[in-house]
RNA sequence: GGAGAGAUGGCUGAGCGGUUGAAAGCACCGGUCUUGAAAACCGGCAACGAGGCAACUCGUUCGUGAGUUCGAAUCUCACUCUCUCCGCCA
């Protein structure tokens, strides 16, 4: 949700900003509509208060046991066109809640202008690609080879984009997910938080998948959604508070299912599990002050980076341009993995700033200088589980079609070198 | 699933038809005192919106939504959530 305030202030801006976004520019209506609302506010309100005033009159009046009947009748007639002015208002409110609930947040400053994922621009590279001597083998090659990873079952339980782990191979993802857990909460600062992974429909107007990406999500039940990464419940945990500036920031961590439909990616990533309906993931999110949010930002990416380094395996970091960005972000870096199978980088993790976007829809605040601001809020992937897997598989494949260890998950496999 | 109780400001908690946006306490902020701090004392302290250059004025809000009334935190109805007890269950 954008503040109505800056774009009465900057609507060539907010329209600029909006374009970059791929977005049609819609200012002069929203202003239109706002100028509506207020006029109809400032009389409806001029009118209760007379109403107010008259009633007052009548309290003390019949107090003092005086003909008040005239009174009445006044204010009897004035509640007519309360009713209506009100009817009117709430048409006006409905209507421009309807606009601004769809329009994505507003670019950072540093953001590339551009249309779509061409356009981002390299930030950053960590090591090197990996040379093998042989022709590296993709992650589901290698892991139907093994027997540990099974496409034709979970086809036959739940149908395509799903799969079925098994053995060594599972209890890869759950290393995985433990080793990122002790990290982040060991190392980077974050608290572990266990949380639903069913949510209702105010959560995710609150980081911003409602209402506009409805179909991107999966239902459960008359009033509940799974949820498509723990950003939803994550960020939610400060929603309709007033936070103190000394607790800040707050950093939370959690490893959960997500669930996506996947519904724009027909045809895209069919083989293996890159692009899945299920999926785990260890989420990051920092609720910070407005002046430390960009700072929280390099430091959350910071702190998904450290994942990998760990692990390490090559990768480079884009900062999306504007046309790539998600709804809520203000600002976005992608870490993309290098996968030797594939021969391409692909995305492992998102950290975006979404700056007071999301606590304008949560009603999130802080009590700065006796003052209540909204807070900012990030989050980031740190990272997805199984595409981690994947990027293990394939980096750490050797020719005989075993899998090396890393040496940082070592620990959690007896010091085991290989995985079988 | 059955029975009962409740939802009030950052928190605790009074109010149960008419200057009650709401007592009191805690927390917080400012001041006096103190070498400094604490204590004590004095003062301030809800949010959101509309209007105004501003001081300020007005409106809305006591879980949510409707209703009764000239007037609702207070009465009626529905819904949501929380707690206690019983049953069932990982």
């Amino acid at each position: 949700m954008l503040d109505i305030d800056f774009i009465r202030k900057n609507p060539s801006e907010f329209d600029n900003a909006l374009k970059s976004r791929n977005v049609e520019s819609i200012s002069k209506r929203i202003i239109k509509i706002d100028e509506e609302k207020r006029n109809t506010q400032t009389i409806l309100q001029n009118i209760l208060a007379e109403k107010n005033l008259l009633s007052k009159k009548i309290g003390i009046g019949k107090s003092k046991k005086e003909n008040v009947d005239s009174e009445i009748k006044k204010v009897e007639k004035l509640n007519n066109e309360i009713s209506s002015l009100k009817e009117l208002e709430k048409i006006k409110i409905d209507e421009l809640t309807a606009i601004l609930n769809r329009i994505p947040n507003i670019p950072a400053k540093d953001v590339p202008i551009g249309d779509n994922e061409n356009d981002n621009i390299e930030y950053k590279k960590y090591g090197n690609k990996p040379k093998f001597n042989f022709i590296p083998k993709k992650h589901f090659e290698l892991g139907e080879n093994l027997n540990l990873m099974n496409f034709e079952l979970s086809s036959k339980l739940s149908g395509s984009r799903f799969v079925v782990l098994k053995g060594i191979m599972s209890k890869l993802e759950r290393a995985i997910a433990t080793f990122m857990l002790d990290k982040h909460t060991l190392e980077n600062g974050y608290t572990e938080i266990s949380v639903p992974f069913l949510v209702k429909d105010s959560s995710l107007y609150g980081t911003g998948q409602l209402p506009k990406f409805a179909e991107d999500l999966f239902t459960a039940g008359e009033n509940h959604w799974l949820i498509p990464t723990a950003e939803v419940p994550l960020t939610n945990l400060v929603r309709e508070q007033i936070l103190l500036e000394n607790e800040l920031p707050s950093r939370f961590t959690a490893y959960t299912p997500c669930f996506r439909s996947e519904a724009g990616a027909a045809g895209k990533d069919t083989r293996g599990m890159l692009r899945q309906h299920q999926f785990t993931k260890v989420e990051l999110v920092s609720v910070t002050t407005p002046d430390q949010s960009e700072k929280e930002l390099e430091r959350m990416l910071n702190s998904a980076e450290s994942i990998l380094r760990d692990l390490e395996i090559h990768y480079r970091i884009v900062t999306l341009c504007t046309g790539d960005m998600g709804f809520a972000a203000k600002k976005t870096y992608d870490i993309e993995v290098w996968l030797p199978g594939e021969n391409a980088y692909r995305e492992i993790s998102s950290c975006s700033n979404c700056g007071d976007f999301q606590s304008r829809r949560m009603n999130t605040k802080i009590k700065k200088d006796n003052k209540n601001i909204y807070a900012h809020t990030l989050n980031g992937s740190g990272l997805a589980v199984g595409r981690t897997l994947i990027a293990i598989l394939e980096n750490y494949q050797t020719q005989d079609g075993n899998v090396l260890i890393p040496e940082c998950l070592q620990k959690y496999f007896d010091n085991k070198k290989t995985l079988i």
